[in-house]
DNA sequence: ACATATTTGCAATTATGTTGCAAATTTTAT
DNA sequence: ATAAAATTTGCAACATAATTGCAAATATGT
């Protein structure tokens, strides 16, 4: 369990507990997104369910993880790489969810491309979702 | 209660049932998507919860509805205005969520732009929700 | 009008998420 | 190092959303 992880719960005025280094290790040795299940499985020494919702909530609000919204209305969360504050997200990349494996990547380097909206829409924040075969699963 | 709409479960091979009719109904004169729940309010003479589910169900497969995977996780429904066909949707326009009224709306006429991908990713199909103010609500 | 096929509503079950609170743990102050 | 204060955790209870089996009701084809 990495110093690096314990230091960034201190760097957001956290409490480092077991639970948030265990969760937070998940994220950055996941190959994708992670969803409460996901979580909740792979916890080797139990964590309650309440307390990975809590968590998952309270990285959020701190800007260190972002949820993806999926095409199957699922939800799934991924750490921030785009220095997210607390309170303020602007992670505005594509995801890519695999249609075979099921796994869900940020596409750190695509960005959301603007659209433009008939009269009178004003635009605060897109999200875009792609679907599809990843590198290792077409074939 | 429009023979149209009678028409149009007939085209798709489903049997036509007052919920049935009742429910495309609503969607031929909301402002906007619709949850299960605005359904299940709308509903004159009361829908079971579970023929809600079923019904929007079928008129997903059917291709006359689609889903609108919002940036809230929250399943909206809309129909579908370019001829989908059973089993196989091809919506590819965006929508919009209005963070104040919360009215979710098709934009048909606003195709979601392609990305690049990064090398050995296949798309299939793209969703885009962009969030905002609507014509109504800005200020 | 009847036989057949489909749909509906109900009850039961499962999945998902939230809340209050006491006990445990972590942090801060001494 | 110890104790007090602050935060987090786990449990139980609750709330909400969704699924399933099945008998009764309704719709369809003849
Ligand atoms: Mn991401
Ligand atoms: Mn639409
Ligand atoms: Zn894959
Ligand atoms: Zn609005």
């Amino acid at each position: 369990m990495s110093e690096a992880i314990k230091d960034l719960l201190k760097k957001n005025h956290m409490s480092v507990t077991d639970s948030r280094l265990q969760i937070l290790d998940m994220f950055y040795h996941a190959p994708g997104a992670l969803a409460h299940a996901d979580i909740e499985k792979k916890a080797s020494d139990k964590i309650d369910r309440v307390t990975i919702y809590r968590t998952l909530q309270t990285f959020e609000e701190k800007g260190i993880i972002h949820t993806i919204p999926t095409a199957d209305n699922s939800v799934k969360y991924a750490l921030c790489k785009d220095r997210c504050e607390e309170g303020h997200h602007h992670d505005n990349h594509v995801h890519f969810v695999c249609d075979k494996c099921g796994k869900t990547i940020c596409l750190d380097d695509v960005h959301v491309p603007e659209v433009k909206l008939p009269k009178g829409f004003q635009p605060q924040q897109s999200n875009m979702v792609v679907n599809g075969f990843c590198s290792d699963c077409r074939s």
